[in-house]
DNA sequence: AGCAACGCTATTGTATACAAAGTGCGCCGG
DNA sequence: CCGGCGCACTTTGTATACAATAGCGTTGCT
């Protein structure tokens, strides 16, 4: 995307998941123009990008407010995400190329490092974890699947969970990966699946074990 | 949405379902708003939910093209949705009130008498199928479920598999939304999302029975 | 005092003009 | 003749001005 528009976009997320948009707060597009230093053409792109992925929701007549995820609605997202991402483990299994089976077997060595030394480095944790996720859902080759993954798994919620995740659950989180890649390696869908769908509810019940949203 | 933006979704929506916008055609914005007879503003908007949508493609760098729907891709399609609307099924049997489960029982009573008499009323079939899905999605009472769902159901497509069905197939229809409806009255989840599972998989064989696509 | 209608204002929708960036073609050089 | 460079043109991105519309307060009438 441009890069007004995706600053916009960024910008608004920003203020939302930070909370300096409350949820129920309304939100006007010249307001948000002069805040990220755009006109609104694309801060209108980067509203519409937002309400489709529920950041915002608009009202009767069209006026935009930030929407509140309640706990029930991250549960639903967490549902959603374990069943989509399993399926797209399903077909990965079938599909893979042994070159993606290998780049996923390097990150998954970069993720075990990451936690191996005294203080595990939870940056390179998720940004590796985030590239092995995004390995498999290319590897399922199904660009629908991938545009609706996109819109379901954010980032913040994922480091959030991680943030919560002790040494132990860490490894786990590396084992699972590691059996994934067995999974993979043998073409057996439905242990992919099973795999996948444990990995992503284990990562809902340690989000949900956090303090409450906000 | 707003008028002429509507307007411009519909119509380039319409270009490329009929074939007047074959696979792999260039979009450009001037030409489509011309055909539409609004400005670039609501073209771009119309085009940004159609690429969402998976109706357009965005090529190496921001040029729009018409994405060819092959064979495979509706099958991924028909997957999903069994698989999410399945799910909707499965929440809404332990969350329908009685009044949307009355509204469904009237709505597949009008589908029960749109195809009784000799020749089939496949206009108030499809219009009240639409209704049924939709009952059913809001009683998921899943925001996100629905959107992604609304933009997994293509009428036309849902038109051809209904052109598609004789006599016997749409009453088994039916009977497969009477089904649906006793195993939402009985609250019974499992079995709402075996039935609506079997209904859409189902519609997908019917639909490539039919002729190839286009 | 309450209700309704009017008009003002805030906000979104659309058009257009301009800027930037990428593509393709042609020209020049090897 | 082939390949690379550069310029022109096409296409998209952004800003701004104007139009339409919905909310809301105020004022006047009952």
């Amino acid at each position: 995307m441009s890069k007004a528009s995706e600053r916009a976009y960024a910008e608004i997320r920003g203020l939302i998941l930070s909370g300096d948009a409350p949820p129920g707060a309304p939100l006007t597009e010249e307001a948000l123009a002069d805040i990220c230093g755009v006109s609104r053409t694309p801060v209108r792109e980067a509203l519409r990008r937002l309400e489709a992925e529920l950041y915002v929701v608009r009202s009767d007549s069209q006026r935009l407010f930030v929407a509140d995820w309640n706990s029930e609605a991250l549960a639903e997202m967490f549902t959603l995400r374990a069943m989509l991402e399993a399926h797209a483990a399903a077909r990965a299994a079938t599909r893979i190329t042994p070159a993606a089976l290998e780049a996923l077997r390097a990150c998954n060595a970069r993720i075990t490092a990451a936690i191996a030394g005294p203080e595990p480095d939870v940056a390179s944790f998720l940004s590796e974890n985030r590239s092995f996720h995004e390995i498999t859902i290319a590897a399922a080759d199904s660009p629908r699947l991938a545009t609706m993954l996109a819109a379901l798994v954010e980032q913040p919620v994922v480091r959030r969970t991680a943030a919560r995740y002790n040494r132990t659950e860490l490894a786990r989180s590396a084992h699972e990966h590691g059996e994934l890649i067995q999974a993979f390696a043998a073409q057996d869908a439905q242990w992919a699946q099973a795999v996948m769908t444990g990995h992503i509810r284990r990562a809902f019940h340690a989000f949900s074990a956090a303090e409450p949203v906000q």
